[in-house]
DNA sequence: CAATTAACTTGTAAAAAACAAGTTAATTTA
DNA sequence: TAAATTAACTTGTTTTTTACAAGTTAATTG
């Protein structure tokens, strides 16, 4: 288990200290809108993470409070990823991301759908989003 | 130089294909909250960044088209970081990020200060801020 | 009950970051 | 105006992180 380090009282790089890597957010992203919950979910997404690096990033979010783990409701093979509220507050983040690459690079076409419904109504996006992920 | 490689056409996993490291949008905060537009300014950030990744950095910005370099105004030995729109749009994101830290982690005191403005009025306060930051 | 699945761990190579020094051009100082 | 300093890097080396390949153990499926 590595540490995480705070950088400086600054909140964007206090942010970065915990989200600040090319893998974490992708899996608040597989949680909160593809529907994954599970360690070989994950490992599935199309960026493909290494094994190692998520079981590191799993345990790193987890006792970050970003995410917990559950039993899983129809095996006890299964391990049960959940959201806790703090990393359901990190979604307002990737909706913005997804405006941004919307607007500057090149995405897939459901992608620029999603973008589309962000722009109608982000705060009511979100709060489905949220209600969705709760227990 | 380092070739960006985009992982998938995910706009999330794609916009941190280009900004999901620990430094990057430390030089976007620098250059669109701290005032500072030059090297040695960027160097002098409390997080410490190494010089050798600040140059590997700023170049990549350079050719992701978020950051320019253009002549400094008061000096021929000094060049002027100039975030690009596409990075002025990344301020979004960063704006979200301060109000997620500024709910869950112990950040500074003016950072909560600007927390609140930022909670009064997200879309005029990104308004003024890319005003200021054109040329 | 043998094969498969799920969630990891372990070992090693490759890549990136951190750290320490050095370079070159412009600028300031004695 | 020569010497010291500043600015923007580069280079070399060590440390840390990531990627890749295999292996482990408990639960589940055929």
């Amino acid at each position: 288990m590595k540490k995480i380090k705070k950088r400086s009282d600054c909140p964007i790089s206090s942010a970065l200290d915990i989200v600040g890597d090319k893998w974490s957010l992708l899996i608040i992203r597989d949680i909160s809108m593809q529907g994954k919950n599970t360690y070989n979910e994950f490992l599935k997404s199309d960026e493909k993470i290494a094994t190692n690096v998520l079981a590191d990033r799993l345990s790193m979010l987890e006792e970050a409070g970003i995410l917990v783990k559950e039993l899983h409701p129809e095996s006890k093979a299964k391990i049960f990823y959940r959201l806790t509220k703090k990393g359901i507050d990190l979604l307002p983040i990737l909706l913005e991301m997804i405006l941004w690459s919307d607007k500057y690079l090149s995405i897939a076409p459901q992608a620029k759908e999603f973008a589309k419904m962000i722009r109608k109504d982000k705060d009511g996006l979100f709060k489905n989003m949220s209600a969705s992920l709760k227990k």
